[in-house]
DNA sequence: CGGTAATTTGAGCCGTATCAACTTTAGTGG
DNA sequence: CCACTAAAGTTGATACGGCTCAAATTACCG
């Protein structure tokens, strides 16, 4: 079924620009495809340049104008909102492959920053929409990509409108889990680049709701925290289980029933 | 029999498919801009055929094959996910020049139900995509609109993301004003064409609270109920302020004193 | 190897989910 | 047109989870 679960490196060989997402048709199992052909990428690399930004870094801000759309080659981003209480919502945490520069009538909707050091192509918007329009079959793939950041956005709001603490920080963890997959990366242990309060503020919950979660998921024996930012999941079966839990009332735990 | 006796409304005069959105570049007010032009519309109507769903009748369900787009004419459509324990989830309401059938790999991503008596397009999947390899600016067109669709979702995710009841009601309140704006429909009240369920599964809230908060809302003077789906805005500037507003503790408002 | 930021842990309070009773609306048939 | 019934919506009482404030602990950077 998927011959490509083996060899193929997380990135590919190419010279340009890499767009990765799931696929709208043709079951792939959930992995996250690179949708550029070799040509495309090296066309879109002509009107593109590198660019790079430290740990921290903005990268962009909500209301600029927005000249350009970033490609991400190496590295972790937020894509955030900021409130006039200066409170922050982060909108995503996006990584190599994944497209930044979201914009409205000519500013961008959301600000972004560098989580780590990032390595991206930027791409400047205008020249894209020209490249666009005269390539239906680059612009399939970027609707393909911008279909998958739909499913990605549902899926935060569903994430976001549970109840439970525990299960929002074990959805979050599978999503991360789900990214290093898909990537073809080591699932032996789920990498979190980013500070408690960048999960706080994706999860909607306060730093310390965030790590009393991972302490109680610890305690329980689902999983390990090996450091701040490595965590191994030992009873991915109880993971499911509180992820998909509802209200605290419905607390069974133990499904070793016997009728 | 057929209620389209009487004149179209807000309608625009093209013979086939209509797709919304505000767009990427140019400023516009946040206005919702027809997309397509007249012959773009007209070549898509040849590959669509009309469909009509009842009031609560099932449009597709999470998992089907996903065989069509449809593109809404007339009436509302709720975008959910049935959680295993049946509880429900809702993704998006949608509207007259909206797309729905977001699919993964060849099977819809979310279920769909009329909330009102509907009107669609239904366009096959597999022809448009065909459609779509052969024109470049309807392509463009398609991707403003998923554009605009992933805004919305990012929007709702941070709706949910606010902890306040009266903050959620309140945004979404706005949320269904802007599309009654954008349409260029009446803005003197606002129509709630779903159940309070739904709103409440929409904004992650039991059914009490968005009842509660909506009677608080009135009782304070910032709407009037006028009946169960239609409700005044009486301070605006109130509103906004309950809408933007983090944590309980930040409400001052409460008149000191003895009761 | 300090100094500081990040994270964890603790205590108390508040808001919302839940359970439950009640009121209103809509739908149906006489 | 009205009576009847079920569904939708509102209102009340209570419990508990997570937010806030506060302090202790750990990791990180120069």
């Amino acid at each position: 079924m998927n011959a490509q679960t083996h060899i193929l490196p997380s990135v590919p060989p190419s010279r340009g620009p890499a767009i990765a997402a799931t696929a709208l048709w043709g079951a792939a199992g959930g992995v996250r495809m690179q949708l550029l052909t070799e040509e495309e990428s090296a066309r879109l690399a002509v009107i593109s340049s590198i660019v790079r930004f430290a740990k921290g870094e903005q990268i962009y801000r909500q209301g600029d104008a927005a000249a350009s759309v970033f490609n991400i080659v190496r590295g972790v981003v937020k894509s955030y909102r900021t409130l006039p209480d200066e409170h922050e919502h982060i909108t995503a945490f996006l990584f190599p492959g994944d497209l930044i520069g979201l914009m409205e009538e000519g500013t961008y909707v959301n600000s972004a920053r560098a989580v780590t050091p990032v390595t991206a192509y930027r791409i400047p918007a205008a020249a894209l929409e020209m490249r666009l329009q005269k390539d239906a079959e680059l612009e399939f793939h970027v609707i393909s990509k911008v279909v998958h950041d739909l499913r990605e956005a549902q899926r935060h709001a569903f994430l976001l409108s549970r109840h439970r603490a525990a299960t929002k920080v074990a959805l979050f963890l599978q999503m991360l889990e789900n990214y290093q997959i898909s990537r073809g990366e080591n699932a032996e242990e789920i990498y979190l680049p980013m500070r408690r309060s960048d999960i706080a503020d994706y999860v909607g919950m306060s730093i310390e709701a965030v790590s009393r979660s991972l302490s109680a998921l610890e305690s329980d024996g689902i999983l390990a925290l090996k450091n701040r930012r490595h965590i191994e999941i030992l009873d991915r079966r109880g993971l499911e289980a509180i992820a998909a839990q509802r209200e605290p009332r419905d607390m069974p735990a133990r499904h070793a029933g016997q009728d």
